[in-house]
RNA sequence: GGCGCCUUGGCGGAGUGGCUACGCAGCGGCCUGCAAAGCCGUUUACACCAGUUCGAUUCUGGUAGGCGCCUCCA
């Protein structure tokens, strides 16, 4: 087991991960309001692997993905599609799925709703009223900014620079300014609500994220995620929803950079956004995970179809090794078995273990998965160049810590027809009618093949 | 205006006080009947100005530019 250190946000250090509890994890995920796009995938990848890796080195993990599936924008795009928003949230949280689903990596171990925390909600409102950290006011309930000491630590932001100003209307029911809402009084034209100490309504946004961690993680939790654009408002107070009721909460903060479209921050209000049902049809799952991989989590990452582009070749030239170096099955023979080899397979500073080594290391020191891979390209270079013994099966180890492992399954084998094209192509070459041979290669192509000749024959490829 | 981050070769993107990151693309070559795949090579990359240092892309200060958050946002 080695120690794993993830750069904390809030203390701005590396933090080692503790080994000798459950690694709880609370990743913020969508609010449905529309299908998601690349951007809301990183971090549903980059957290998805992160917990891949804590496990695969030990560590007993827990990974929770929220869904918030009640929020102003949800009436809004249900009103706007002519349907009940409990019906259209359904909806987008099942695309959700379907679209994350996609990406070949799993589910996380919960995934709760926040319409099915309502009770949790208003139990821990009622212990902030109680406590004078929140305060009822014309049917809505506010966090009482002022009463909270630490408030602003993890974006690092005083609230003295942040009050000033007037407030927008003079009407607010809010003490201060800075106060922000935890339950919101039923509006005319919202069609769900719920009962309440303060009257009909519903939960505000932050509120829901601070009690479904505690739900599936106990509280004092090891690491909660999330876009760095979440920092503030969203987790700041969510820290202060949680520790002024005596709560205490995440450990560590883990915050994902954002996804860039034309040097902007892709995202759904600036409609510079790239659904990722069309990048996964587009480019498919491997191109798309290698993309989101390709840089480090806490940087920004630049989007477009060249980037796409590369990350599909990338991916190619690992299905190719692959094509040529099968793995070997299970109880075909040992990597130490012939002298000689092992003697190869174990030169200093090439060798597949040294190489795996280096791989999870660099996967322990604050997930960096570009170092990562850079691993994989040396390992495949120098296979390609020589035969390493044990290369394919190091490389399909590291590409399972990814989600890539799917590149070193055997592809189907061709169909007789074009097996049959691939003979014909064959004879016309003995017979040198090199015509008739780059004719049947076309055909092949038309039909899905690429022909490819080597000292041992032919083979077909899908293209 | 406040807080934070960033500026690396055509593009993407790591990293380090002195040693080729890596990939993609282009170009040249090897292999091949031609391709495909693979391999080899590819013209001094670290925004600018000072400082610290034997030595800075890497540390410090400043300048310029960019981005994020401060309102919904992964």
């Amino acid at each position: 087991m080695r120690e794993v250190r993830i750069r904390d946000t809030l203390s701005g250090e590396p933090r080692a991960i503790d080994p000798t509890e459950v690694v709880g994890i609370y990743a913020c995920g969508p609010t449905v309001y529309s299908r998601i796009h690349i951007g809301n995938a990183r971090p549903f990848v980059v957290f998805s692997l992160f917990a891949r890796f804590l496990r695969s080195e030990g560590y007993s993990t827990r990974l929770v993905v929220n869904v918030t599936d009640v929020n102003d924008k949800i009436y809004a795009a249900a009103t706007a599609a002519g349907e009940p928003s409990t019906d259209f949230a359904a909806r987008m949280t099942a695309a959700y799925s379907e679209d994350t689903d996609r990406l070949g990596l799993g589910r996380p171990d919960a995934e709760p709703l926040a319409t099915e925390t309502i009770s949790g909600i208003i139990a821990l409102i009622e212990d902030l009223v109680r406590s004078e950290h929140a305060y009822a006011s014309g049917g809505d309930v506010y966090f009482r900014v002022r009463s909270f000491a630490d408030y602003g630590k993890l974006s690092n932001r005083r609230p003295e620079d942040m009050d000033q100003g007037e407030e927008a209307g003079s009407a607010s029911l809010k003490e201060n300014r800075l106060d922000f809402a935890l339950w919101k009084a039923h509006k005319e034209g919202e069609d769900s609500h719920w009962d309440s100490p303060w009257g009909p309504g519903r939960p505000a946004w932050h509120i829901e994220c601070s009690v479904m961690a505690e739900q599936e993680l106990g509280a004092s939790f090891a690491i909660h995620g999330g876009g760095s654009d979440l920092v503030f408002p969203h987790h700041e107070n969510e820290i202060a929803q949680s520790e002024a009721a005596g709560r205490p909460f995440a450990q560590i903060w883990m915050h994902n950079g954002m996804i860039e479209s034309d040097a902007a921050k892709m995202s759904k209000s600036d409609g510079n956004i790239f659904q990722l049902g069309e990048a996964l049809d587009r480019y498919g799952r491997e191109a798309v995970v290698a993309y989101l991989i390709s840089g480090h989590y806490r940087q920004p990452l630049a989007f477009g179809p060249e980037q796409m582009e590369e990350a599909a070749a990338r991916v190619e030239r690992l299905r190719n090794f692959f094509r040529g170096h099968p793995l070997r099955a299970a109880g075909e023979g040992d990597p130490g078995e012939d002298p000689a080899e092992q003697q190869r397979g174990s030169s200093p500073g090439s060798s597949p273990d040294s190489r795996l080594t280096s791989f999870r290391d660099a996967l322990a020191d604050d997930f960096n998965t570009p170092r990562a891979m850079a691993e994989v390209s040396e390992l495949v270079g120098e296979a390609n160049r020589e035969r390493v013994p044990g290369a394919p099966e190091a490389l399909r180890e590291m590409l399972e810590l990814v989600g890539l492992d799917s590149l070193a399954s055997a592809e189907g084998a061709a169909d007789s027809e074009a097996d049959a094209l691939m003979m014909e192509r064959e004879e016309a070459r003995g017979a040198r009618d090199f015509e008739r041979a780059d004719a049947i290669r076309d055909r092949l192509a038309e039909i899905g093949w690429t022909v490819r000749d080597s000292a041992d024959g032919p083979s077909l490829v899908p293209r």
